[in-house]
DNA sequence: ACTCCAATGTAGCACAAGCTACCTTCCAGT
DNA sequence: ACTGGAAGGTAGCTTGTGCTACATTGGAGT
């Protein structure tokens, strides 16, 4: 009976790479959902328009991304109306936006000029799991009871 | 004269999002010629079917990524040979080693365990700026030379 | 020397996200 | 009420990365 199997159960890297992959496919949902809700608090209403200029993509890339967010119930409108979260869009724009100022004071308080931490955590929040995230919270809340930043 | 100038300049959301893209550009690149790198010193050679089980992919995938890291010269091999890396594929892999190496051990610091730091590691290694390296590099310095993590 | 099979290549598909060019809609200001 | 132009939709292309199915190759073992 031998069995050479392969690769029956996944190896250690090749278990990391998938889920950057998965992380990655997750990423555009969230970043999209957080910019209608900040775009809604500031301007009243979400334009296809305000999400090309925020993400800084072209508006046909925006309304296909849309479009996806409609199929997975994540905001709702009709054509050439503006941009609204449902409650699923609402909950996930919460919990991203939450990740997002973590990471984002994380970096301050580690340090990094807020020129760069601000683009950095754009990128990172995506790849932070659950233990990451409570490291980088405790890490926040002991610096700020000391003093700001270092 | 007015000037509506709608979008001259890109705005600060805008430029954030595009680093984050340029960074996925790269990313593939990167995480390949560690890989080329690491099976080589480990195995002696390295061949297709090594790299999709390091990356979880199939050896299809693979090879149309190597036949794009040979365009750009950061790897050298022929039909049915084994791949190496070239004078700048190494130089690529020894910076994206040092820089994973740095962001690993200093989850680690943090005190994330060592299950989950791999693969946040992994996908947080390509959104790391150089100042924000520079931080985690003297925060790791700094763990060590007190006392482990934690 | 042959043969078999794992490894590799190729064809062709899917999907995400980027773009330009072009067409349609709607509303603000006359 | 009209209408010009900004905003948004549509067609169709590109690139990157994933896949299955099938063809080819080369070397290990007889
Ligand atoms: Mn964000
Ligand atoms: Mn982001
Ligand atoms: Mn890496
Ligand atoms: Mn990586």
């Amino acid at each position: 009976m031998a069995r050479t199997w392969t690769q029956t159960r996944p190896n250690r890297p090749g278990r990391a790479f998938r889920k950057v992959r998965t992380d990655h496919a997750a990423e555009t949902a969230q970043d999209y959902v957080e910019a209608v809700s900040d775009i809604v608090h500031r301007n009243g209403v979400c334009r296809v328009k305000d999400l090309s200029e925020h993400m800084g993509v072209s508006h046909v890339t925006v309304s296909r991304i849309v479009a996806r967010l409609l199929d997975e119930q994540l905001v709702e409108t009709e054509p050439y109306r503006p941009i609204r979260l449902t409650a699923r869009g609402e909950q996930l724009a919460a919990a991203s936006r939450r990740r997002h100022d973590i990471v984002f004071r994380f970096l301050l308080s580690l340090g990094v000029p807020g020129h760069e931490a601000g683009p950095d955590a754009e990128g990172i929040e995506h790849h932070v799991g659950d233990a990451t995230l409570h490291r980088m919270a405790e890490h926040v809340a002991g610096c700020e009871e000391t003093g700001a930043a270092r």
